[in-house]
DNA sequence: ATTATCTATAGATCTATAGATAATGC
DNA sequence: ATTATCTATAGATCTATAGATAATGC
């Protein structure tokens, strides 16, 4: 059982509350969607009391990115250095990443569409999504090389898993379910049945993704 | 060769180069992220002259999911019919769907995030999603009944599936190619890979997806 | 005559600031 | 004293309309 601790200690400060509405409205209606106006009217606040705990409105996006891919950076630089094949690799990073956007107490999936990204407020992220995209991209390269993957463009299969990491966090936002665990599972297995040059070996691969040896417990 | 003709004859009339235009910002920033004003920058006109050829934005998104989905659910209602196993006919859609998106001349992928369609101005459109929702469903359901596919929560594989699709859609947006038959088999291979019981029959899948008996050439 | 553009602008809405007021903590 | 809220509003921007002007087609 992952357990996740909320950025603050008081779970429902107002600043919290303005986290959490925020991050529902962006995954309903995007970030240009979304109003400040419809942010504080959700907490039950006035629309200039926003701007007591955040200095703008890409503020409130920002902590909602910092939070959903500070923890995901860290743990995909702990999984690259394992000394594991690139299924087993790869399998435990998609696995940790679905329970990880699930059992997060905002809902992140909508700063994920390109909208903001591609936004001059959203620029300031670029950097670490790159190195999200460069650990991914040589656990994949690795795959290919080593004959456990298809045999086809790493960047494709790269954006393809991406793709469907997406979709997942997509299903389980908009229909939570009690079996975290055993649903990141599913979604893990859909990625690497897709990728795999042997999809007999998936048994096996989850089976040794269960236990990374190195794998420090954050 | 899938070849579609331009909806209408004149290909570069100022109405032709809003859509052409506004579909590319869409993809970029989002419906929400994109303004008359920047549409109409795109296009080398003032922003008032837009309302010339358009009621207003929402009609402009209108007219490009039409353009998207219309021509999809015909196809779809003509493959789920076929005499043909599930994952043959899933294979012969996700096959023709990669190549639609790629060969419009509009970039549709900006429409299908839930910022627009959860909006006022994408209510118009729901109901022809789930039309091909049912279809896709119903293939779906079909194949797990029938043992063809892994033996999951059907909505949860068509959820999946769809975003497979949109990952797919996108990649070859911002990386277009010259092998775009080839490409939507590389997705299409993706998708059937990650959902069939024995992905061993993958060969015979696509062949049989070649010549479907009863498609009618559109 | 019709079609397509333009300028000017109305009216709505959006983000953010200023400054007053109330509540909380020492 | 500090923190958190409020009202009021500035200033920017957004969609869409009105009406003039230019270009095109008979």
């Amino acid at each position: 059982m992952t357990e996740f601790s909320r950025p603050t200690a008081q779970a429902s400060s107002t600043r919290e509350r303005i986290l959490r509405e925020a991050s529902i409205l962006f995954t309903q209606h995007g970030y240009f969607g979304t109003s400040t106006r419809d942010i504080a009217g959700a907490v039950g606040i006035r629309q200039p009391s926003l701007f007591h705990h955040f200095d703008n409105k890409a503020a409130i996006a920002e902590e909602l990115l910092e939070y959903a891919w500070g923890s995901t950076l860290t743990h995909l630089r702990q999984v690259a250095a394992l000394d594991e094949p690139a299924d087993v690799r790869l399998y435990t990073f998609c696995r940790w990443a679905m329970v990880h956007v699930v059992t997060s107490p905002y809902q992140l999936v909508g700063l994920m569409d390109y909208d903001f990204l591609n936004s001059v407020d959203g620029q300031h992220w670029l950097p670490r999504f790159e190195a999200i995209t460069r650990y991914m991209r040589d656990i994949i390269t690795d795959g290919v090389a080593s004959g456990v993957f298809i045999n086809e463009d790493p960047e494709f299969i790269r954006l393809m898993v991406v793709g469907s990491l997406n979709a997942h966090h997509r299903i389980k936002t908009m229909a939570p379910s009690e079996t975290v665990e055993l649903d990141a599972e599913k979604g893990a297995d859909y990625i690497l049945r897709a990728i795999m040059a042997d999809s007999t070996r998936l048994d096996s691969v989850r089976n040794a993704s269960l236990t990374p040896a190195g794998l420090v417990a954050s």
